[in-house]
DNA sequence: CTGAAAGCGCTTACAG
DNA sequence: CTGAAAGCGCTTACAG
């Protein structure tokens, strides 16, 4: 056996022992064994929590977790303009990641399997749940409790990036139509992002109306921590003089004994990868599929009945 | 023209306005222009945020992100057979991980960059805080303020995956024989996983001490919140009769007023993608550099002077 | 059933 | 400077 020869398959069984050349293997057969998921970001509750659902469903399915979080402006026209997923990934998994027209086009351009997660998207298949009908439930809630002037506190989503709390609002607005009550528009926040006093700017609004609130209901969990302490810094008691509302089920809020809507991010995540596997498997007939996974009220101490009027 | 040479033509200009295949490259190069990330979960705070670091970091670097959350023992065992890794990615960042020494071996025969985030690795860049420092300083805090008797809290690590907390419990240690105060083991206790009753239970052992203690120092954030909702639980006020003081400086302390010890989870990320970026372009000449970055106590409302005694 | 050959879509070294 | 050819490491269809 000559040097060479030996040098070669001694090479030959060091590779064996390992895991094969996976850009080989895509090459032909057109396959890359990888799932692209798309976020805003990667750093809220609802999103990892997601993410941490699809990891072991991928693994189960031998795929492997690419993640694009793209972020600011320039990142995103970067990532529609050139579409880094083509061909890099056998699917790509919209998550809460509210698009633009031309956007959608772009992502109907790719010609690979899209499955849209926590948001709808008509003629794809997509997993979700009815915010609208959870904020009803919310809101009922809190009028079953006695309270009639409520507050929705919602992110001010200036980028446009996640997916629209509109249909949480509808629910909580159809909520007050069918008890009768009427709409204010001065009860309706847009509250600006993590940094700076936007928070304690939209408690003070409220509280300087003719008629402040009884209750607050937020958009997210997460923007119910950030009101609970500027309430807190305000000596505002919760729930003894305002009642608040959250919508997530963050870990949290166990802890911090937030009344919420819990939604099951891991769930979702779970789902969006069983979803993506039928389409991979071409398996499932119906690649429009819509699957709506159910929320639930998680009543604790921060709703209370509004207190008595003097 | 021919009907067979127009469709070439028009699908190489569909082809061309799109990306390139990558697998195709990658074959001929040997870059994949990926990044593989191992860590432990993805769901704690900490990660999250290290994570978010990296991601923009490395968008920037025109590098992908690919994502291997290797949460229980079957999924470890796998992972380090198959090692999915090798040749799929330029570089392994191990994040968080506490390797068996096999484990360690084995990533060594990958072959490809490896680098250690939030973990010291002997011979190989990493990037990490001073935990024992850091944690030095913080039991001097809690000294300072006329605490005598600390407990230390850690998260009981039954599978032996997060990085190990050795090191903030010897800084704690370390302050308190700096102090001249005598260790006492009862006052060092492993609370169990987030489900149970396990942090009351601790709570409950900490208060039926012949002499109980008058702060206690978790060894992070999430423990502490755990923490503070057990001690609200039991009536026992914060920092009235006992002070509490966390790790990490998680989003949710500033809002719940926790006092802690500051460590740039995001800066660990992008650091960690810099280093990346100077071993793959060969632009260092020192591949085991070690970079540790500054931590910092940020004093809030959950700590004060003990209880005066009766 | 086994084994050699063709080819996936790129990059790169080389001939013209 | 331009363009055709070789080859990266696999899979698969096909010849033997």
């Amino acid at each position: 056996m000559s040097e060479t020869t030996r040098a070669r398959v001694e090479a030959a069984a060091r590779e064996l022992s390992f895991a094969i050349t996976r850009s080989a293997s895509s090459l032909v057969t057109g396959r890359t064994g990888r799932v692209a998921v798309l976020m805003p970001h990667l750093e809220s509750w609802f999103l990892s929590a997601t993410l941490s659902g699809m990891a072991p469903a991928l693994r189960d399915a031998g795929l492997e977790l690419l993640v694009y979080s793209v972020t600011d402006v320039q990142e995103r026209a970067d990532f529609f303009d050139r579409l880094p997923a083509r061909r890099n990934a056998d699917a790509l998994l919209v998550v809460s990641f509210a698009l633009s027209p031309a956007e959608r086009a772009r992502l109907d351009d790719l010609g690979m399997p899209l499955v849209f997660v926590s948001q709808h998207a008509p003629g794809r298949p997509s997993v979700y749940v009815d915010d609208e009908e959870a904020a009803l439930r919310g809101t009922r809630h809190l009028l079953n409790l006695g309270h009639r002037r409520i507050a929705f506190l919602q992110t001010a989503d200036e980028t446009g990036f996640a997916w629209s709390s509109k249909n949480r609002l509808a629910g909580h607005l159809r909520a007050l139509t069918e008890a009768g009550i009427e709409h204010d528009d001065d009860l309706i926040m847009s509250v600006p992002g993590w940094k700076g006093s936007g928070m304690a700017a939209a408690v003070g609004r409220l509280l300087s109306l003719q008629t402040p609130p009884t209750a607050l209901f937020t958009e997210t969990d997460d923007l119910a921590f950030r009101l609970l302490a500027a309430l807190r810094e305000a000596n505002i008691p919760v729930p003894g003089r305002v009642s608040v509302m959250g919508f997530d089920d963050h870990v949290m809020s166990a802890l911090m004994g937030l009344t919420t809507l819990a939604q099951p991010a891991a769930e979702l995540g779970r789902t969006a990868v069983r979803l993506t596997r039928s389409v991979l498997d071409d398996t499932d007939g119906d690649p429009q599929r819509h699957i709506i996974l159910p929320t639930e009220l998680v009543p604790r101490r921060t709703t209370a009945p509004p207190p008595v009027e003097r």
